[in-house]
DNA sequence: ATAGTGGTAGTTTTT
DNA sequence: CTACCACTAT
């Protein structure tokens, strides 16, 4: 063992302090003071729903750069990469552009980037491909059958169900066997077989330059685990990280960080134990605790004044988390005491809640609050089906996000597949796609194809000299189409050209829906235009795929904003002046398959996200009347993390429908 | 070996 | 409603 020197810091001299443009003091409270202008050694910030949290980090970002550090030794891990994005821009408007220059993004989004230079030492080649979850079973699929489990007496459990074990093991750290004992004891019989797939599953794709999110993961811990050059290079690269949302990060991703500060243990992270609701990510919110274990000596800060909501609005909340089985570390409270009460709407039926929801919205409109400012948020993407319907009767436009993605409709992973193939030839699962479009090939042909051309270096050339005449002409035409494509440098043009092949196909296989499906086509080619690399590209698809769709009366009225629809997973970290919860039900919320115990729980958080959004106005509905597909109407009972709440605090509102007659 | 049909079970949240 | 399975006809 090598001694290792003590460390003697010599402290900025006072006049340099005296020369930040930024008054630091004056616009941070106490504690995000003390979180900005501390920069060496681990931290852990502790921050409620909206008390600042994204502020302080705009500020540290603009803080260390004003201390003359270089923009690029600064890594800011953020939970989506358009909230890295947001955050650098707002540091850029507070102090100047070099804040651009700071490294940003996800875990997944850094290890591509990371592995794509430097995965050579873990076996990858830099033109990797990134199987998203519909191809990961896809793959599953395959081996599956290959091993004739799908036909065994025992049902063996679907794709997804495998995906989902295989998922939860590498996420949770756990061994499958250990895993299915406690969480899916019902397959405890196929363990072998599941153990023996997850491990075909890992060599298929390790053959193939294959790489799902986990192994984007798991390959970047293992680069850095066992390359301790490239670990060390990486870490004094990034001198000084940031770590947002840390309470939604999994062991694998703690690993991570505690990997990439080894060097210098400059490291904060930031986060909220009340708000951890991605446990199906392998989340858990007691890793926030542990972050204390993982960097000895951290230093840790609560940020608990809250700056977003009025207290009426704090005091649902805080009951709403008070009702949680384990206790969460802060109380918040706000100095904007003024504010209406929030309300509880059970509503007549679902039609009426939207018609309730429109309403009112129109109604705050008129008050002054634009739409832009305005969301509804619901636990299920399916709960706002009815009330898209309604909103483009009242011709209110919004945008919808989470939940449906075009990216995965079958049509564009097509289309997709083909360019996929051009930037790795190994890619399996988009041949496989790509060949089953042909008339007359299966899945036994299309393995005989595949096999026939991975023997030898010109794909095209394989493909017009494949010996069973019968598929002759279409492998031709394929192989034309490959060559027309290589041709082409720009993304657009490269699509362009797989679109006038594949149109023809597409209209045959769905004669019915041709149009919308092309619509879609047009827009994924609108996509890609914003691109100059095909590389790039197919990175963002499989990464951070467009999950916006825009209401149809958009057009109608660009300039006024648009009111949100989202998800409340995709409504982590934002704001807005007026929140509605809709189906604030049993059965819907909490769901129906989320009733064990620890479930429940993350449901509460998940309310408790929904909830703290709102700034000043929150409405929370329910339908008493529900109609349930297959057992007729039944009895809405409200969400019981509404229920037990006193009627001071959350206000109940008792609908009346305006009567026709005006008699009376 | 593939394509088409008819019946049935499952139906969240996301990188 | 749709994805998936089993079965049948080519």
């Amino acid at each position: 063992m090598q001694p290792t020197p003590e460390k003697y810091v010599l402290r900025r001299s006072s006049a340099r302090r005296e020369s930040f443009r930024i008054d630091y003091r004056g616009e941070l409270n106490a504690a995000q003071y003390e979180a900005v202008v501390n920069s060496e050694g681990p931290f852990l910030v502790v921050a409620g729903a909206g008390t600042g949290k994204t502020r302080t980090l705009v500020y540290r970002v603009a803080r260390l750069i004003e201390s003359g550090i270089e923009p690029t030794s600064i890594l800011l891990l953020t939970f989506t990469r358009k909230a890295a994005g947001e955050m650098l821009r707002r540091a850029s408007l507070l102090l100047d552009g070099r804040c651009d220059r700071v490294a940003g993004g996800t875990f997944h989004s850094f290890a591509n980037t990371t592995l794509r230079r430097f995965g050579r030492n873990v076996g990858l080649e830099s033109n990797f491909t990134i199987l998203d979850r519909g191809d990961a079973e896809d793959v599953l699929n395959l081996l599956r059958a290959d091993r004739g489990l799908d036909r065994k007496e025992r049902r063996f459990p679907r794709k997804q169900t495998i995906g989902d074990i295989i998922s939860a093991g590498i996420n949770r750290n756990t061994p499958l066997g250990a895993l299915l004992e406690s969480d899916y004891p019902h397959l405890l019989d196929h363990e072998e077989d599941l153990l023996a797939l997850a491990s075909a599953y890992a060599t298929y794709k390790q053959d193939r330059q294959l790489v799902d999110y986990d192994d984007l993961l798991l390959k970047l811990r293992q680069l850095l685990a066992e390359n301790q050059a490239t670990r060390q290079h990486l870490s004094s690269v990034h001198r000084y990280m940031m770590v947002d949302e840390y309470q939604d990060t999994n062991l694998l991703q703690a690993d991570i960080v505690r990997l990439l500060a080894s060097e210098h243990q400059n490291i904060m992270a930031v986060g909220d134990d009340a708000q951890s609701i991605y446990s199906f990510r392998g989340a858990n919110f007691r890793n926030i605790m542990d972050f204390p274990n993982l960097f000895p000596g951290t230093r840790i800060i609560v940020l608990e004044e809250n700056y977003r909501s009025t207290q009426p609005v704090l005091d649902v909340t805080n009951a709403i988390i008070a009702g949680a089985r384990e206790r969460h570390t802060k109380h918040l409270f706000s100095k904007r005491s003024d504010g209406p009460s929030p309300l509880v709407i059970p509503t007549p039926t679902e039609a009426l809640q939207s018609r309730f929801v429109c309403q009112r919205i129109l109604e705050l409109r008129e008050e002054g609050t634009p739409l832009s400012d305005i969301a509804v948020l619901f636990r299920s993407s399916f709960h706002a089906f009815d009330l898209e319907l309604e909103l483009t009767r009242y011709e209110l436009p919004f945008v919808k996000r989470g939940g449906f993605k075009f990216i995965e409709t079958a049509h564009v992973k097509d289309a997709l597949a083909h360019l996929r193939v051009i930037n790795n030839p190994q890619d399996t699962v988009s041949w496989l796609r790509i060949l089953l479009l042909l008339d007359g090939v299966g899945p036994r042909a299309s393995e005989e194809i595949m096999r026939w051309i991975k023997s030898g270096p010109d794909v095209a050339q394989r493909l017009e000299a494949f010996p069973r005449r019968r598929f002759t002409l279409a492998l031709q035409a394929l192989a034309g189409l490959l060559r027309r494509v290589h041709q082409q440098r720009e993304p657009e043009a490269q699509l362009e050209e797989i679109l006038r092949y594949y149109e023809p196909l597409l209209k045959q296989a769905h004669a019915d829906d041709y149009p919308k499906r092309r619509k879609d086509l047009d827009q994924l080619l609108t996509i890609a235009a914003r691109y100059h690399t095909l590389e790039a590209l197919l990175v963002d698809m499989a990464l951070e795929p467009p999950t916006d769709s825009v209401g149809e009366v958009l057009a109608t009225s660009p300039d006024e904003g648009l009111l949100t629809l989202s998800t409340i997973h995709s409504a982590k970290g934002l704001e807005w002046q007026a929140v509605f919860i809709i189906w604030a039900a049993e059965g819907r919320f909490p769901s129906t398959y989320s009733m064990r115990d620890d479930d429940i729980e993350e449901e509460r958080r998940l309310m408790y996200v929904a909830a703290t959004r709102a700034k000043r106005e929150l409405y929370v509905s329910y339908p008493i009347h529900i109609f349930e597909r297959g057992v007729g109407l039944v009895m809405g009972k409200p969400s019981r993390f509404i229920e037990s709440l006193a009627p001071e605090l959350l206000r109940p509102l008792t609908i009346v429908e305006e009567s026709d007659d005006w008699t009376g």
